[in-house]
DNA sequence: CTGTTAGCGCTTTCAC
DNA sequence: GTGAAAGCGCTAACAG
């Protein structure tokens, strides 16, 4: 039971016409007097009616459904994008279907699978790196396709991100040109992250370039992002053979924790360590050192996926593949050393 | 179009069955032998059947979809909540459609009568506060309706969440009691928080038992909660005739952000300046002088609230209103003073 | 501009 | 244990 809504049924014949009229009313299509749709509007209106939109899809073979797939909610960064897209594709009368991943590809693979026969108008995913089967269903589906968070120029249909290997190469060129020379990178165990794995590639890659090989690659897991750059920094500063002289961090937030640790033990940054994060969260903006960091596009990535879904669904399809820059910001937490 | 996936017809084909025999062998609903059964889902496997829900939730006025509305996702609270939700809710077969209200009313209102559309197995609102329609919607809906976050004696169905007035009251007289005399209090004015607005009245209130009153009541917006706390900070120690001796502010996001406001103007805690947060939040966890602030059972509203609405769906209500207990962490921001 | 006829893919109900 | 018939509430396609 979906409660004693009236359908489509009662209000033709409150208003002594076919349903068919009421079903054109409400959908604002073409072929109705502004008379009759408005009488119609109105005593729709009147009788609290509104639309099975189950009903509607099952006839249609189409739904207003937008399925997105995000790693997680609990890092702000889709929690950014997501608000971002909500208004413009709300506006469009299309209702959102939010599903989290952990990270996992399986279950991806799992949820396409369902979300699939809700005969969705569009769908978004995160990145790039989805199982064989997910390809070639979202492919095969005819349905809008749009890949969020990570860049690439082979989109299964739309994709609009960062280039998360160029990213951290930026940032370890700049790092390498402040004269550090004994990096480690501290990151979450929580499933697989391919966007971070590719940032971590960039910056060895531009560490090797100088001939310099990471001294640490530590990956943990904590109670919250804050506690798990905590622990890492703790880890690495314990375990390593050599000292790092930089510490790069998968988000600002385990790099807050890692410098709280630091802090602890009397090691200063920027004079005895460098700290490095990733994103330029909120946190950054209160911070009395700011954190040397990588400014993302969330907003803009969450405002432009949005406005290509709209385009896509009207079989609009300009540009497929968007990339968007990321700006590197030197904070207080480095400097020019050796 | 839903791809061209395999309907229940193909099956049925398949295995030389009726489709009603498929139908049965899907749900896993009685009246089949062993035997068919088990050869329907080998082959529905082998076609990569999956079952068209929108059909399904059309022909039995029902669905597997369970409709949950937070304010917002920017807030980890509700992040933890849902994550909670998730895993058992999953596990039961059922899909969740995620809303964000902003702390709107209308926007609850309109959402609601949205997805009573879709029939959905059971609904979640959060908080209390909602519009008199909405309350009767769902009230008449006959859907298992909770009601998550704040605590409530006369739930619409269902409700689990925390006392706010008293987490409020209990943090005032915790305050008095260490000999805080000008607290003030510093918000968002993100819509209208009805749990935050309790939260207050319980502080005021108990201050007011010492015949103390708020020295200030300020409401800020920023780019982020870190910032908003700041601003608000900054608000406060400039505008305020009298200067606070302790700071309470909404969540410890804000409470950074101020704490940090403080430390930059030589306002040291908690020497100088009281400082109160909410929920301890993961950065508590990593502060070298953790927030004093009180511990708000997420991860169990969000445990209990999937085992109350699982065990509704199965028409079981025992305990139809729960209230978890709030925890004071005192913490290293406040002192005993005066 | 408006209405009629067929379904959408599944579940309910009732036979067998 | 299994199947046939009759919809769920709506929209597509066509007729007038």
């Amino acid at each position: 039971m979906s409660g004693q809504g009236a359908t489509i049924e009662d209000v033709a014949q409150a208003a002594g016409v076919s349903i068919m009229s009421v079903s054109r009313a409400m959908r604002g299509v073409e072929g109705l007097s502004p008379a009759t749709r408005s009488r119609i509007l109105g005593i729709a209106a009147r009788l609290d009616y509104v639309p099975n939109r189950v009903a509607g899809s099952l006839a249609a073979s189409a739904s207003n459904l937008i399925g997105i797939s995000v790693p997680t909610l609990f890092d702000s960064v889709f929690a950014e994008i997501l608000d971002e897209m909500r208004g413009p594709l709300l506006r469009t009368g299309h209702e959102l279907m939010i599903e989290t991943s952990d990270y996992s590809r399986r279950r991806e693979e799992a949820w396409i699978g369902r979300v699939i026969k809700w005969s969705p108008a569009a769908l978004v995913v995160c990145g790039t790196d989805h199982s064989r089967k997910s390809r070639e269903r979202l492919a095969a589906s005819g349905i809008p396709t749009l890949e969020i968070w990570d860049a690439t120029d082979d989109p299964i249909d739309l994709s609009v991100g960062i280039d998360h290997h160029a990213a951290g190469y930026a940032m370890g060129a700049h790092l390498v040109s402040l004269g550090y020379r004994r990096p480690a990178y501290i990151g979450t165990t929580t499933g697989r992250d391919p966007r971070a794995e590719k940032r971590v590639r960039g910056l060895a890659l531009a560490f090797g370039g100088a001939g310099i090989g990471l001294v640490a690659d530590r990956r943990v897991e904590g109670a919250s992002s804050f506690e798990a750059g905590r622990q890492g920094c703790a880890q690495v500063l314990d375990g390593a053979a050599e000292r790092p002289d930089v510490l790069c961090f998968l988000t600002d937030h385990l790099a807050f924790g890692g410098l709280m640790e630091c802090t602890a033990r009397g090691i200063d940054a920027p004079d005895a360590i460098g700290i490095v994060g990733f994103n330029d969260l909120g946190i950054n903006g209160v911070l009395p050192r700011r954190l040397t960091t990588s400014r993302t596009p969330r907003a803009q990535i969450g405002a432009m996926a949005a406005r290509m879904l709209i385009a896509a669904m009207r079989g609009i399809r300009k540009d497929r593949a968007v990339t968007l820059p990321v700006e590197l910001v030197p904070g207080e937490t480095t400097r020019r050393v050796g």
